[in-house]
DNA sequence: AGTATAATATGATATATGTCATATAAATGT
DNA sequence: ACATTTATATGACATATATCATATTATACT
């Protein structure tokens, strides 16, 4: 089994504060999973009792609407950590994961996180700065979300996916998502995000082969997205 | 100067994993200050170095939002503390605070808190938790925003303020909120705000006296919350 | 008290967005 | 390879909600 010394994670989550004792009493205790692409990780409600470690691919957080729609509230990917909320605040999980494409993650038990929580400040601290720029971004999301046209949105997330998740050698989205998707992302119907998407199209800012989406004008969309 | 072992904050905050010494200590290092109904205890951008305790009173927690508007993001009250996220990120608040009433509260610097952060595991173990409630329910406040109407929304921020603030002895909610306050803290439109009280009002869901609001009739109220 | 200013209210209208229907294309299963 | 299901696309339409205009109150000011 690999070894948590050299992973991925480690470089990037609040893992880096762990020292090698740490890293190697981590390596013991750890169980990896391949999951594959449309696999459940985890489900609203659930008790997770530890964490996930994101060694490779991308996943979303949904959680159900009173509706019965889902909604994607967040994407998470490679060298990020899952379920440290509910691990804090000892309640289920109130998202669910689903993989987007192949992944490789690890769990870690919660007894084994909390120790550290306790013995190494610099992780504690790490946690904390984590969930704080998550609840900093879901701010700035309910603002958009209140006052801010799906189109202006649409594109904002596509300059989002573009920044964060980069482009494949055909210049297209590297992460591949369903037009569901996106417009549960987005926080809109299907069939308006697809029409937008069409517009976007027909204004030249964007590319569509098959379910592929190419930004072809960057400075276009940023000029809707930021009105 | 009032001592902090009595205060009410201790009892309702994270305040409360504190020991008999550390109340003393911080007594001797927290400034006081009444605060008038709208006034700005802190504005968005702000180095606001440590955190505020709020002793009696409600203040809204608000965001610019591109276009120019303020969108209320949440109201906090006696009890709580302000500015944690912000000095656990070292960063500048993202929020402004605005006194819905005559407030009082008092301030402990940063160095201080820190302190307790790093001796005191219980206490940062109830920040941790109280920034993952936040975090939990702005995950359904977005959601919210993405999947249901104006009015059920209406309803439900009618409930909520009624549940947290209770009412007058004329039955009225305690919380005073503009029309203006109260669509956005909806996050709508103003005029679409009081034409939806107006409504409720005809339906006798509600009263309206100048801008006290009196809910007469919870149960229908409910009923258009949850839909 | 009386005027100026701001808040509340309501009507008229525009428009963004959701919903329903249907067509086409792609993916999946056997 | 073919049929079945699912995803994407587009049109037609309904409607929730924002915007603009204008009363009508309340509130603040001097």
């Amino acid at each position: 089994m690999s070894k948590c010394e050299q992973c991925i994670v480690r470089e990037f989550s609040s893992l880096k504060a762990l020292n090698k004792d740490e890293l190697v009493k981590l390596s013991g205790c750890k169980t990896s999973r391949i999951i594959k692409k449309g696999e459940v990780i985890f489900e609203e409600g659930e008790n997770v009792n530890g964490i996930f470690c994101i060694k490779d691919g991308v996943c979303k957080l949904t959680k159900l609407s009173p509706n019965g729609k889902d909604h994607i509230v967040k994407l998470v990917s490679k060298g990020e950590l899952l379920g440290q909320r509910s691990m804090i605040s000892d309640e289920p999980v109130n998202l669910s994961a689903v993989a987007l494409e192949d992944m490789e993650v690890c769990f870690i038990p919660k007894t084994e996180v909390m120790g550290f929580f306790d013995k190494n400040n610099q992780f504690s601290m790490n946690v904390m700065k984590t969930i704080c720029g998550d609840l900093k971004e879901a701010d700035v999301h309910a603002v958009n979300m209140a006052q801010r046209t799906v189109k202006e949105r649409l594109a904002e997330t596509l300059l989002h996916l573009h920044n964060t998740y980069g482009k494949n050698e055909d210049d297209s989205l590297k992460i591949q998502l369903s037009r569901d998707e996106l417009a549960s992302l987005v926080g809109t119907a299907t069939e308006s995000c697809i029409r937008l998407l069409s517009d976007f199209n027909k204004l030249g800012l964007i590319k569509l082969v098959g379910k592929k989406i190419t930004i072809t004008d960057i400075c276009k969309l940023k000029k809707i997205a930021e009105n």
